[in-house]
DNA sequence: CGAACACTTGACAGCCCTCAACGTGAGTGG
DNA sequence: CCACTCACGTTGAGGGCTGTCAAGTGTTCG
């Protein structure tokens, strides 16, 4: 919890920069920009120089926390970050939970402060931008800029998703659903995956009562959608899961 | 509500860029981009030909609607405007009210396509800025880009706030503190304002029941902290109502 | 082995949603 | 000017979902 910030101090995990940098970002949220075409060997160089490799943090690691002056984004490599604010009383409030090829840091360009801790919540790696740094890039490279934008303007419509009135099984559903989707879309299996969070805090995220949680989890095992054992999930019934988050999920 | 869609069909409705563009503007979400220091009168120019204005929209026309192919963001310069969604049940959610000065269809930069509809709530004037040349714009200008980028950082902040697990009460004083503030910040009152949106929109923006916003106002009402005629409000007593809005907006 | 923590399960209550009815104001047409 | 309509807003009664409180079980780690 006393963790030190690590963010502003990356020097002594920087990585050194070798040629698998390629590679090894093929995965990473910014290889749709690195790869695209149109974006010249000259240009990719100067991202990829740009990156500083971070990690591996423990966890219970901070990565930043809320009122950090703000300097700089980062992808999720691996592990699993979770960000919260504390209010005046001392609750926690969980925004979101980021996986590897994911982003954060994106929410605090405005007010030039972090507006939110992140936490590792397993062994994690991270790669830091600068943002002056590839803000500056993106004006010669477009396809970065847009790239940007698009990370952006995808973040906008998340935070509202869990903001309705549905009920606790249908935003379960809908956060086992969303879960499953992400890891697939980064080469993991959509049907077998491991929660990195407590029921704390899902139900935290989820703004429900942690024992709700719980509840909820049992009978969706009972009824056979899911097989949970401690924090490792099999998803049984993908179709009827489905079902229920589709009044959040809207599709 | 069968209005025809006025967004991709300006051409009838965009005024002439006269000189007065720079004073009318003043109070524009791009003010300070087009005001701030560094950016030479050839830019300057640059970004005022691109504008396009809009209007004014009568009550219950759309601005975009959900699935449009997105080609352009907006910024309110009179009136307000709601943007919803609606599922698969018919039901509508709402996601937002925008008033003067702020901007929408950001959210519809990822995907290509508007996420949701916005409609006129009343006589709306809008600044249309075609997205791709804003964006080849902002490649030169960085004042520009870095403002761009900050209006998306603070919208992916927004979303979030109303959250569930706050007391209706606690909701609706925010609701009203937020419109407050927004106001005052273009130079309206804060303690006097019109609420342009029913109670059935705001009962639907803040999850609730509409019968619960009319029970809360009331009841906010005979404690003293606001006077309500129909859609007239005052703020009698800022501070109770600050500090009961202070759980949901962390201040 | 014991302590700390996470998770589960049950009982109960409270907030708010639902359903229903009524009041109010604006616009219309006679 | 008034009756009418209709959408919007208000008010009341009742019930359900889920949060709170409490106790018990399982797991991890020193």
């Amino acid at each position: 919890m006393s963790s030190p910030v690590v963010f502003p101090r990356t020097d002594a995990t920087i990585l050194s920069d070798d040629g698998d940098s390629l590679t090894f970002c093929s995965t990473c949220a910014f290889s749709q920009a690195c790869l695209s075409e149109g974006m010249d060997k000259r240009a990719l160089m100067d991202l990829h120089v740009l990156v500083e490799h971070v990690g591996p943090l423990q966890p219970g690691e901070h990565v930043f926390r809320e009122g950090d002056s703000f300097s700089a984004i980062a992808a999720v490599r691996a592990g699993t970050v979770k960000t919260y604010q504390v209010d005046r009383d001392g609750h926690e409030q969980v925004l979101g939970f980021h996986l590897p090829g994911e982003v954060i840091g994106l929410n605090a360009i405005h007010g030039d402060r972090y507006p939110c801790n992140a936490i590792a919540l397993d062994t994690v790696m991270l790669c830091r931008f600068s943002f002056p740094k590839i803000a500056l890039l993106a004006t010669r490279l477009p396809n970065l800029q847009q790239h940007l934008f698009r990370l952006m303007s995808h973040d906008i419509g998340v935070a509202s998703l869990f903001a309705r009135d549905n009920s606790a099984d249908e935003r379960m559903a809908a956060f086992l659903i969303g879960l499953s989707r992400r890891l697939a879309a980064r080469g993991y299996s959509s049907r077998r995956f491991q929660l990195t969070m407590s029921r704390t805090d899902i139900a935290n995220y989820l703004r429900q009562a942690p024992e709700t949680v719980s509840r909820v989890l049992r009978r969706f095992e009972r009824e056979g959608l899911v097989h949970i054992k401690q924090r490792d999930v099999e998803v049984l019934d993908m179709d009827r899961l489905h079902e229920l988050a589709a009044t959040v999920l809207r599709d």
